[in-house]
DNA sequence: AGTCAAACGGAGCAACGTTCCTTTTAGTAA
DNA sequence: TTACTAAAAGGAACGTTGCTCCGTTTGACT
């Protein structure tokens, strides 16, 4: 529990240059690599295109989970904060939940092999399930609330499992042109809204 | 193009007795180890538990989807054979299919990363992946005919996305208490049907 | 029995994730 | 500037995997 993080103290510094900069670059050779190669591309080859030796990335993250968390964190949070506002800014609930069901979407296809790590939660990816989870699973149960507040579903599934079937739905197919993700999710959003309900 | 399989030319014997009884034992052991630690289980596991060298595996079965398709084969004949049954057995085609939809979950989500498995193009597995769209596809193309001239659902969606989207919702998952790939289905399912629409 | 090709076994190779230990180096103090 | 030290780096090395290759075994037919 100490505040050693930054270089705050006036005792011994307590980050080196060399870290931060390797981190840094770590970070940014990771994000080429993943879309170059998918997130399940070799240690080394991230480590090649770096510039330095793979235990520095294991000194850094321990887990290729913290890896791509760190990767992907500014867009995750970017999505999460998006749910309130769609929620605000739309008039339909449910309407809002589509809307940010897509935008999670669109993120997730973009990345070669997300979904199916997301999937994983053997290995030591349960981490990065856990952010996902932890970060996502709230706002996606908010517009889901409101939407069954609003009358316009069912409450008969739960935002885990909803969230879980979105992500799967987006796995694998890959340049599949016969197969669109983003079409079944529509459908299966579609599915949750309440059988006949033309406006009450 | 001969007909060597079998025992049934009168010249040189075309098949070694120790050949098609390591062929039983090996699709025995793999049934066993498929239940026990999912369909990528090494190798070596089956081909220890099967009393062989990994050699014997790999020339009676090339690629591990060769071994997978052999092992399963007999349960998706099943399921292929079921659809026609069910639609002529059942009142509504859209009933049908959510029926057949079903026999097909029930068959993958018994069988530990199969779906996992099938999703993945890449690797070895496109032998596995086209058996199985060669097998079931036609037949929910069937169905899915049937629903459509029926009026019951909208015809924007291709067999093939279809099976794949439930194939998807099937993978991961795993022994999570919070996930039912069985309830998202038939939310897919039911999105399928027609909105509102009371006659035209 | 003798013959021989089919079948077998498993050592061996390459690729991977991960660990561990030696060497380098940034930051501080003299 | 030089000397010191702990943090950081690098990469050899290990265990596990899929898969191949070749010397050995063995079933079947003469």
């Amino acid at each position: 529990m100490s505040l050693d993080a930054g270089q705050a103290g006036q005792g011994t510094p307590r980050k080196r240059a060399d870290s931060v900069r390797n981190e840094q670059v770590l970070l940014a050779a990771a994000a080429a690599v993943f879309v170059a190669s998918g997130v399940d591309a070799p240690v080394r080859e991230i480590a090649g295109k770096a510039g330095v030796g793979v235990g520095t990335i294991y000194r850094h993250f321990p887990t290729r989970a913290d890896l791509i968390i760190a990767v992907y964190r500014h867009q995750v949070d970017a999505c999460a904060e998006a749910g309130p506002a769609l929620l605000a800014d739309t008039e339909s609930p449910h309407s809002a939940l589509g809307q940010w069901i897509d935008l999670f979407v669109e993120f997730l296809v973009t990345k070669h092999g997300l979904a199916a790590a997301l999937q994983n939660d053997r290995d030591g990816f349960d981490a990065l399930h856990s952010y996902f989870v932890d970060r996502l699973v709230p706002v996606c149960a908010h517009l889901l609330e409101a939407a069954v507040a609003a009358g316009e579903i069912d409450p008969d599934i739960g935002a885990y499992e909803l969230m879980r079937g979105v992500g799967n739905l987006c796995a694998g197919g890959g340049m599949d042109a016969r197969y669109d993700a983003d079409r079944l999710v529509k459908l299966l959003i579609r599915g949750l809204a309440r059988p006949a309900l033309p406006k009450g």
